[in-house]
DNA sequence: TAGAAATAGTTTCAATACGAATTATTTCTA
DNA sequence: TAGAAATAATTCGTATTGAAACTATTTCTA
């Protein structure tokens, strides 16, 4: 807990909090929480997705995922149905209306993406890509799968 | 919110929900919650610290942190009482308990601290340092603070 | 192939998490 | 110096959060 390692940690907490801030303003403006946001966001990129997988991609426990898709089913913006495949299984997709949110969420008004943008501009690609790899081995050291 | 903005997003999500995990763990082991610890361990390093500044040093809300402080309250691990200087003012400090939880849960078994010192032998201190400077000025961008 | 083990989700519970409204106190300013 | 503005916490309401227990279904295996 001493040293460089409590500073790495304190880092992450900021920077990790200034994302959920840009991502929660975006939400905010169509009505939504930012782990909403974030499920329609998967949703619009792969659907027909099972609730286990979008779990694993959001990194959150799927007691809390199942909470939230109840919210957006009941908002009417996102459709489950059980799996013909498997019928334990739970497949989610975006309403029309929760297409809508999600394109209103992320259009030009979003100050998120113009943020992404302009770390993009600032840094040297390879920059970014190095900052990528510590970070992703330092999880990695942390998980203990080295 | 498309390319490596995207990615950068992902990668400190994932990294954040690692750290946390460990926090977890060592919190566990005495008893008590992530957030809990974390403010154990701030009035560690700084006693008598005012429940705004508190909340400041963790990133949280202060009425989160005004609940969390009551629980740990209630569990005798931290002392609350009114400033002398400022009547509106509330001073934190630990209990002898507290302090007690507090050194069990970051002794030799703490697995943050193992992977932490791991993590600063695996790399070399100019390649963290490195990591921290774009991470500081990444967030500054997505605050708007540069 | 029957029972065990594994898998997919849900429910429950306690603890965050934060914005907004509120209370209490202090500081500012006309 | 009285009222306004600012500051420090708390309270309230809603929404996450995750572990654990549970149900339902599928897959494995003796």
């Amino acid at each position: 807990m001493e040293g460089i390692g409590k500073e790495i940690m304190y880092s992450v907490f900021r920077m990790q909090k200034a994302l959920y801030r840009l991502v929660r303003e975006d939400a905010a403006r169509v009505g939504i929480t930012e782990v909403q946001l974030m499920i329609l966001y998967t949703l619009l990129k792969k659907e027909n997705i099972r609730l286990n997988d979008l779990a694993e991609k959001l990194n959150l426990s799927n007691s809390n995922v199942s909470g939230t898709v109840d919210r957006l089913v009941s908002a009417g913006l996102v459709a489950r149905e059980t799996s013909k495949q498997d019928r334990r299984a739970v497949v989610l997709s975006l309403t029309d209306r929760g297409r809508q949110a999600i394109q209103e969420a992320f259009n030009h008004e979003s100050v998120l993406r113009k943020r992404l943008k302009r770390i993009e501009e600032t840094f040297k690609e390879e920059e970014i890509l190095q900052y990528l790899s510590i970070q992703q081995k330092m999880k990695d050291i942390l998980l203990g799968e080295e």
